[in-house]
DNA sequence: GTGAAAGCGCTAACAC
DNA sequence: GTGTTAGCGCTTTCAC
């Protein structure tokens, strides 16, 4: 069955269930937000309008009355990202359970874009934002944005993925030192010593955060340091990992083991490999971050970190939903990594 | 500088631009709205105050008050797919730019959620519904589905990517003939005459239209048509793939190609051949639907058939703002495909 | 516990 | 051209 408002040319009221039910629309109202106490053989009868007609009370009524629009802003960077893409459709489902309204905005990366669509939701009056992506995931925090984000959280909470200093954006992230961890560990009792790091930029915080992690690793392990294992300035795309692996490959630099920054990384990594005739993992093992839908499509597939991204959504959404309906969250959440093995990484052979 | 609805407590309202510029709020609505003309001294007056102090006027109260609320529902199946993400955010660019708003559900493939979805949607009074994947890409349509779909679209236009009988929605899509016109053509001019076509299930339209003109192609070569070179029933995954193909070549059915349903379905076929040591294109050619970003990691890369999601996601919204806004669209339209070939398809070298 | 009434911020007749 | 006045559909005091 479908609701009287779309079948009638009028769309039904809450008046109109009021005068059916024979009380004021206030009284209807109440039952709607559970908001006070009402004669329960009036709510019955009531409620049973409700259910007959499917009525659904106007959201933009409800929002001009009392401007809760029981809608969450999420600001991303590019939902074409299968990381993002799943995080999304977890926060989404997350939304839903608790009956809210999830909308999607993506700046493709673009600075302006960002601030402007921020702003925006704030001016649709979504009830929270959680943002992935941009600058809440740069290791130095851009000012004139902290000083937007800094207005905005006066009135609507915000949640992200990385840090913003100078706010008090609640924050649920990765915990990319243990993410390093688990790779390192997997590697190194593998026999694995001469270990490169492909990918990325380390402005960003979780990238920063595990070169950091390497290198104290190594240092633990009494093992050395080679920084041209590691360089930097990358990005985070297939191209520009096949470009650093070939340099490293026609630079001579030895190592049996990579590291990518991301899957897109890996694939990358792995090309560039087959065409110059290694085997993986036989001469080189390959592993990876985010365990996305490209770790199967791999040849080998891919050993990986996952995240969880039904968990890691619920979380940001759960948090931003805590924050709106006024519960006490803690303002930072971390979110375990995990490894995925597969046929990608494997007992080192060449010492 | 950030709008005054964001630094004072108060968010300033029309009535404030019209105290301030000595006119009514009546007035002020009308520059805002471009609905009649003001003496131009007055305009020009109300506009530097509305510049001022960023004056964006409450999404909600418009909405309630005329109905509009710029606002276009975006109906997908999963946007983790890149093929819809990059649907999506096309059709987010292009809203954007005509000054809507695209609000995005997903409905992960169930039927029961997309139908909630719908209804939902148009509760909240979007002026327009696109949809792509689900019900409307069936061969056979939903007698349910249309029904639900026609009430709707009492009040509100529809465009969908492939058909809903008994409606009248528009239609914007992909034109799947001359999709696998092209692949054929292809082949063909390499020498191919035993073309597999693999993966995806003819019950929806794109799928069923792509194999009727894979047999009228071979019969007007005067080629002969063997069916156990189309398994059908299979699905859109790599999996799929890989076993359809496994199963092909256990059975052993011989072929110089294979046409892949998409990218998906490439990379599982690609898989499969690799490790049963075929050669790809020396031994078999592979060639697929979609162009993701998938075509460019494959190893060789592969030849795809592109649709320019770019403008298809232009296409699909300038058709639901054409609609809203009253303009003259033609009811169905149809996206070109064309082809970019890479590495994975070459000159057949086994007669 | 319940109704009357004000008001959320805007647009759209309708007068002037 | 421009101001006045009703609503749009809901929530929420404030009385009773």
């Amino acid at each position: 069955m479908l609701s009287q408002k779309i079948s009638d040319g009028k769309p039904i009221t809450i008046y109109d269930i009021a005068k059916e039910a024979g009380v004021s629309p206030a009284t209807v109202s109440r039952v709607l937000t559970n908001s006070a106490n009402v004669r329960s053989e009036k709510k019955k009868k009531i409620q049973a309008l409700i259910d007959k007609y499917e009525f659904k009370p106007n959201t933009l009524a409800r929002g001009l009355a009392d401007t809760k629009t029981r809608t969450i802003g999420i600001l991303s960077a590019d939902i074409r990202n299968p990381y993002y893409a799943s995080m999304f459709i977890a926060c989404e489902q997350a939304a839903r359970a608790a009956g809210y309204t999830a909308v999607l905005c993506n700046f493709l990366g673009e600075q302006e874009t960002e601030a402007k669509l921020l702003k925006s939701l704030h001016d649709q009056k979504v009830e929270a934002i959680i943002q992935f992506g941009g600058r809440v995931d740069d290791l130095a925090s851009d000012e004139e944005y902290v000083e937007l984000v800094n207005r905005i959280m006066a009135t609507t909470p915000m949640v992200i993925t990385g840090k913003l200093d100078g706010t008090r954006c609640h924050v649920v992230r990765i915990d990319s030192m243990q993410a390093m961890d688990i790779l390192m560990e997997h590697l190194l009792a593998l026999g694995h010593e001469r270990i490169a790091l492909v990918g990325g930029r380390r402005d960003v915080l979780s990238t920063f955060e595990k070169y950091q992690r390497y290198k104290q690793i190594l240092k633990e392990h009494g093992l050395p340091f080679d920084p041209q294992l590691v360089p930097d300035g990358g990005s985070y795309d297939v191209d520009t990992a096949y470009r650093q692996m070939s340099e490293l490959l026609e630079a001579g630099v030895r190592m049996t083991a990579v590291i990518a920054i991301n899957d897109f990384s890996a694939m990358g990594i792995i090309k560039c490999l087959k065409e110059r005739g290694y085997r993986i993992p036989e001469d080189i093992s390959v592993v990876s971050y985010d365990n996305t839908y490209m770790t199967e499509i791999a040849i080998p597939p891919l050993t990986s970190v996952d995240y969880n991204y039904e968990e890691y959504g619920k979380m940001l959404m759960d948090t931003a939903i805590g924050l709106i309906e006024g519960r006490k969250v803690s303002s930072v959440q971390m979110v375990r990594p995990t490894l995925v093995e597969r046929g990608s990484s494997g007992i080192c052979k060449h010492v």
